[in-house]
DNA sequence: CCTGATAATGAGTCAGCACTCGACTTGTGC
DNA sequence: GCACAAGTCGAGTGCTGACTCATTATCAGG
């Protein structure tokens, strides 16, 4: 994370609308979307893409960490219960963090975000747990497994809301205990 | 369905190997796998893959059927509990069924085969209900949807066993209710 | 302004992969 | 055996998509 000279006005400004289309872009057609759609879509030409991030795994990373930051702030403002049926909600638009929670296909590491993450939802399992809504024994590496499989489900099945209510009750019922 | 004239025996005998070919290569790298590596495996010319399966899709197809299948018998010998802990324990050398359950990427469409795994989850759950290992209000599709979402989750999450068993349990506790 | 550094452009390169097809081989029915 | 349909082979085709680079445009400090 060396930073150099600051970038050129008009250099920020194409950084952040490649940053947003590629998001979109992602959302919609997942990882495998090209970059050409990309650029496409941030009316920007291809090499500019390329010139702001070397290698299409760096654009996924950089949106990555975006959103993860995202989810931290969402972790933030509820209570664990509600941070799930959250990301359940979001999944089908948010292709692209689920495909990284679950640390599939793209060659990505991101160990300090997701673990910014981890340190949010470990906050919200405490709070939980205090309050009496989740077992004394649960941990957070189920919690996190479940949040990751959940998403998952939600979003290759596309669960219509009914369907995410009464998953959703069953493993809270089961977080909850006997 | 309709069938041909029967195929030569050293046709039936590339089909096989083939089908075994492409179940190890497709386990191994996901469905992104080449149809060359899969030709390469089975010692068979490229060509010969197509003319048994005109399109990769097909493949894919043919090879879906087959772990479908295997999964009914599977989950006719193993009570609720058991199969999910089957599939979890097996996702990850099976990456495609997991994600044909969920669906994902390609282009396919089994319904048959899919409506057969529901009819076995369905018995499962019948029976789990009435010796009451599962409590009355859960119904089908949740159990499908907790199915599909804990491979998902067991496979791109790379669990190792203490992690698949307290998630598990944490499911387990749900479904069992209050 | 002017000028050097910085950034943007987009046609082009290269690699991988699904799929084709004409030449060749092999099983099969007589 | 023989003839011919059925099957196999594998180099070739076309396309897609990541990445490059010489040229051109734009910014920022003096």
């Amino acid at each position: 994370m060396v930073e150099g000279p600051p970038l050129r006005i008009d250099a920020q400004r194409n950084r952040a609308r490649i940053l947003d289309a590629a998001e979109a872009v992602f959302a919609e057609f997942g990882p495998r979307a090209s970059t050409e759609e990309v650029a496409r879509r941030a009316g920007v030409a291809i090499g500019t893409v390329f010139r702001h991030f070397p290698t299409k795994d760096d654009l996924l990373a950089a949106i990555m960490k975006r959103l993860l930051a995202q989810l931290v702030e969402d972790a933030a403002q509820r209570d664990l219960f509600a941070f799930f049926a959250h990301l359940v909600a979001q999944a089908a638009a948010k292709k692209t963090v689920v495909d990284l929670l679950a640390g599939s296909g793209v060659n990505i590491r991101l160990p300090d975000a997701v673990g910014h993450l981890e340190e949010a939802v470990a906050r919200l399992l405490e709070q939980a747990q205090a309050a009496g809504t989740v077992a004394a024994p649960v941990r957070l590496p189920e919690v996190m497994a479940l949040l990751a499989s959940v998403s998952q489900g939600a979003l290759h099945g596309g669960w219509d809301e009914p369907l995410q209510a009464r998953t959703l009750a069953v493993i809270f019922a089961g977080l909850k205990g006997t």
